[in-house]
DNA sequence: CGGTGAACTTACCGGCGAGTAGGGTTACCT
DNA sequence: AGGTAACCCTACTCGCCGGTAAGTTCACCG
């Protein structure tokens, strides 16, 4: 259930290292362990060994098991937020943006580091810290893509928001379930029909009394 | 963290139940508790305490606490296959099919028990058996969807599944967001929103190469 | 070279919580 | 009534794991 194939990352072990670089060290390695069982089998004995470290020098540099996470969470969270606004600032097309919206989510699912099963998929979602910082990721991301939907649709805030949160939960989900791979369907296609039946949803407003 | 108001649901602190009665009772309460605290954080004693008996009591109608979640586990993702079936099968209109299968989403999401915390936001999800359950749970969603999808705009089974895994997402999500009441938005309104948005972009498909 | 502090270690504590042993009590049936 | 089986309780074990106390080795600097 831990890793075991490589003991150690980053680093032979015995030797020595910089405060800072131990530091980043520790960040990336704790990161692997944790994408890969989940905060509560996760040990903080298996992160020091995969790190070829003893258990008091990672105390050394996050006071807590729950810090240490959060540290990860939040480093993973800025990743998706910054991507998904890169993505709206990148063009002025609406039609454009949803596409390059879908593309970050899609590159955010996919990043080697796997990040996005913090966000996602963590299992500490009962933490309040956790909870709040969740819960304030997604509202981020919904507000992004709120802001494309009311200045196409014209659509009331609180309309254009919980649409939004759909949004966001069509692109997340998707992604995933494409990253999954049990899917024939190569990316290029995967995103172009994922982005097609966001912004088919979103351009077609406002048709509350469905046009005659 | 834990239940403290009333201690004791579904009977009172020493009366004998019949078999079959105590195990209804303790699926009623352990769910609760489950659903308020999530997996780890309940503990089998605060389970116990909710139901008004003592921890050996409930190990012998559940060999584990595992056991116990999984049955309630399956009941959940039982509840919502049916729902959404149902929501389906009540119309031949594809267009009233979504907006079924949105009320179903948000029915399923505002049900008193609060079972679509176990599906939804399970924190055990590194758990084999209960990933495994998801997964299909989340599989069976989106094979009912993908054949709504097929059927509407002809498209190839692995691009239908995609598209209909996102929607379930977009349901899903959109109805969570909505539950947490942080919206103007009423219910009506609501799904009128999200079952337009979902079959706007439904039913514009084929577009892999825009209509000229 | 000696000394100083940071990096690192081994070896432990203490609490928590799943699961159990063994015995008491109530309902029901004959 | 009296036996019996099912229901229930108190009180414990035991492993796991986050966190720590106290001592050791290496790098660097005067």
């Amino acid at each position: 259930m831990t890793a075991s194939a490589s003991p150690i990352r980053g680093g032979t072990r015995g030797s020595r290292m910089p405060r800072d670089e131990r530091r980043a060290q520790l960040l990336l390695v704790a990161r692997e362990v944790f994408v890969a069982s989940g905060y509560h089998a996760a040990g903080m004995d298996d992160i020091a060994d995969a790190a070829g470290i003893s258990k008091p020098v990672l105390y050394q540099h996050f006071p807590s098991k729950l810090d240490l996470y959060l540290a990860l969470l939040d480093e993973a969270i800025d990743t998706l937020n910054v991507e998904l606004e890169q993505a709206v600032a990148s063009t002025s097309d609406n039609k454009q943006r949803v596409a390059a919206a879908t593309a970050a989510y899609f590159d955010f699912v996919n990043d080697r580091l796997g990040g996005f099963r913090l966000v996602f998929e963590s299992d500490l979602t009962n933490e309040p810290a956790v909870r709040l910082r969740i819960d304030e990721a997604s509202d981020r991301c919904a507000a992004l893509i709120s802001r494309v939907i009311a200045q196409d649709t014209g659509l009331k805030d609180g309309e254009a928001t919980l649409l939004a949160a759909g949004m966001a939960g069509l692109l997340q989900t998707a992604a995933r379930y494409w990253s999954r791979g049990d899917t024939q369907v190569g990316r290029e296609e995967a995103t172009r029909l994922i982005s097609a039946l966001g912004w088919r949803g979103i351009s077609s407003f406002p048709l509350s009394h469905p046009p005659a």
